[in-house]
RNA sequence: GUGGCUGUAGCUCAAUGGCAGAGCGCCUGAUUGUGGAUCAGGUGGUUGUGGGUUCGAGCCCCAUCAGCCACCCCA
């Protein structure tokens, strides 16, 4: 017999898992569409040359295949972001711009599994394509913060940067492109491995002592948002595209604010880098407030990207929430629902009277209620309600001889214990009113 | 992709190279239409998989698979 297993890094989801995934992705279809966005699917599969050359180094991690001996070369989606600058070229003339667009969806990745890295992640991607306006990417992160808060999420901080600042700080300290990239690579740590060993990594990657202290000095700024523009404004004074980038930062900044994100959960990080070379302009990532588990969405924007399928420039900014890891966040801290069925009424049978049974199910679940019933009808009623129990059914109902000569059933409600008659054709309607309240 | 830790009953975990165990769970029952609590009885394993060393391997060695941790990177 061969042996069940999983492949490496792929989860399967048992029904308890999935009414929480169902209700993550539920949640955040509903606060996207509030704000007006509209759904795209797309195929897990594309050509391997529409992703190549488009994320960066991390070609690796791309998932490979051939076309069952066909002459192209196949590739599982990294991301959503690529295949939405493929459909935004593609259907460039029945598209309306600006377009505000969320899929929801898995991608794959070849990276080495663990807690919050999965070989296939699901992601909640939002993207506003076809504006450079900043009141977007405020928009954006409006969003954002409104879908963590409908989620339960509290205390989390989002992080803001500009990829013109940060190649400011390496221009003004003399870097060239490539030291400019390792750089970027050390100041991402900064969080996880505190600024003494991310000095020392810079000086041993051929940054000079004075070098990396003006990096440093700059990089670790922190405070009120407008306190930490001033001081990068004073520390790259000269270089005319980091300037251009904090007034764009400081613009979107102010949207922010009147859009009615609360000061305390974002904060303006010269710190963060942001691994894509797609980004061109703001970028910011979420971090979890006790920061267990990496960050919970990242994005910024990137006004190139599609002009490599358009052949013009299209500028977009966009963000993708993890899914993994809004799921095991949420899963540790018993956050969302905790239910392991969606069946609300579970209906006993007695063997005498098991048409009477069937009818009433039917009953109820025209009216919009979620019935099993029992399936053996000599099994004793005492099996019966504990079937209903273990699945955590809110109420079982009892019809024998006498609530039929009544025109009663018994309802009974499985959490508390305690039991009713009520009348046959209210019961729908009163359980109704009782499980949403 | 690199380095490391772990893998024993459905679950959580024991077992000096010498008979593979406990708790929980699960099943049956405590008189006929009432679950959870209690009590009585019962059920539990190719020790992840495949090789090797040894009189003897859950334990040592090799390989492999999976999970986790640190890199790398990212959601």
């Amino acid at each position: 017999m061969e042996k069940p297993r999983n492949v490496s890094g792929m989860r399967d989801h048992l029904p308890e898992a999935m009414l929480l995934r169902q209700h993550i992705m539920n949640t955040l279809t509903r606060v996207f569409e509030r704000h007006g966005f509209e759904p795209l699917s797309t195929s897990v599969v594309e050509y391997d040359e529409v992703l190549s050359g488009k994320i960066g180094d991390e070609e690796k991690l791309i998932y490979r295949l051939d076309d069952n001996g066909g002459k192209h070369r196949l590739a599982l989606r990294y991301d959503q972001t690529v295949p939405l600058a493929r459909v935004v070229a593609q259907y460039q003339n029945q598209i309306q711009f600006p377009w505000r667009r969320y899929a929801i969806g898995q991608s794959f990745r070849g990276e080495r599994p663990q807690k919050g890295r999965y070989r296939e992640l699901w992601q909640a991607d939002v993207d506003i394509v076809g504006s450079s306006s900043p009141i977007a990417d405020a928009e954006v992160i409006a969003l954002l913060t409104d879908a963590l808060t409908e989620l339960g999420f509290r205390g989390f901080t989002t992080l803001l940067n500009h990829r013109q600042i940060l190649s400011g700080i390496a221009r003004v300290s003399g870097l060239d492109d490539q030291a400019a990239a390792g750089v970027y690579r050390s100041i991402d740590k900064l969080d996880k491995i505190g600024p003494e060993r991310v000095r020392e990594e810079l000086e041993r990657n051929g940054v000079s002592a004075a070098q990396a202290e003006q990096i440093m000095s700059l990089v670790l700024l922190e405070g009120e948002p407008e306190e930490v523009l001033k001081a990068l404004s004073d520390g790259l004074a000269g270089d005319e595209r980091a300037m251009e980038a904090i007034a764009n930062l400081r613009e979107v900044l102010s949207y922010i604010a009147s859009m009615g994100v609360p000061a305390e959960s974002y904060t303006v990080a010269p710190r963060l880098a942001r691994g894509l070379s797609y980004y061109t302009g703001t970028v910011f990532e979420v971090l979890d407030a006790d920061r267990s588990i990496g960050s919970l969405l990242g994005g910024g924007r990137y006004d190139e990207l599609i002009g490599q399928f358009a052949g013009r420039s299209i500028p977009t900014v966009g963000f993708a929430f993890g899914i993994e890891r809004l799921h095991d966040l949420m899963t540790e801290r018993n956050m969302g629902p905790r239910r392991s069925t969606t069946a609300q009424v579970f209906v006993t049978i007695f063997p005498e009277h098991s048409a009477d049974a069937l009818a009433l199910a039917n009953e109820l679940r025209k009216q919009g209620l979620n019935v099993v019933t029992a399936l053996d009808s000599k099994q004793k009623l005492g099996k019966q309600f504990q079937e209903a129990d273990r699945k955590q059914i809110p109420y079982a109902v009892v019809l024998g001889s006498d609530e039929i000569a009544k025109g009663e059933v018994q309802v009974k409600n499985l959490r508390d214990g305690s039991q009713r008659s009520l009348p046959r054709d209210q019961v729908a309607a009163i359980l109704k009113a009782e499980l949403e309240a």
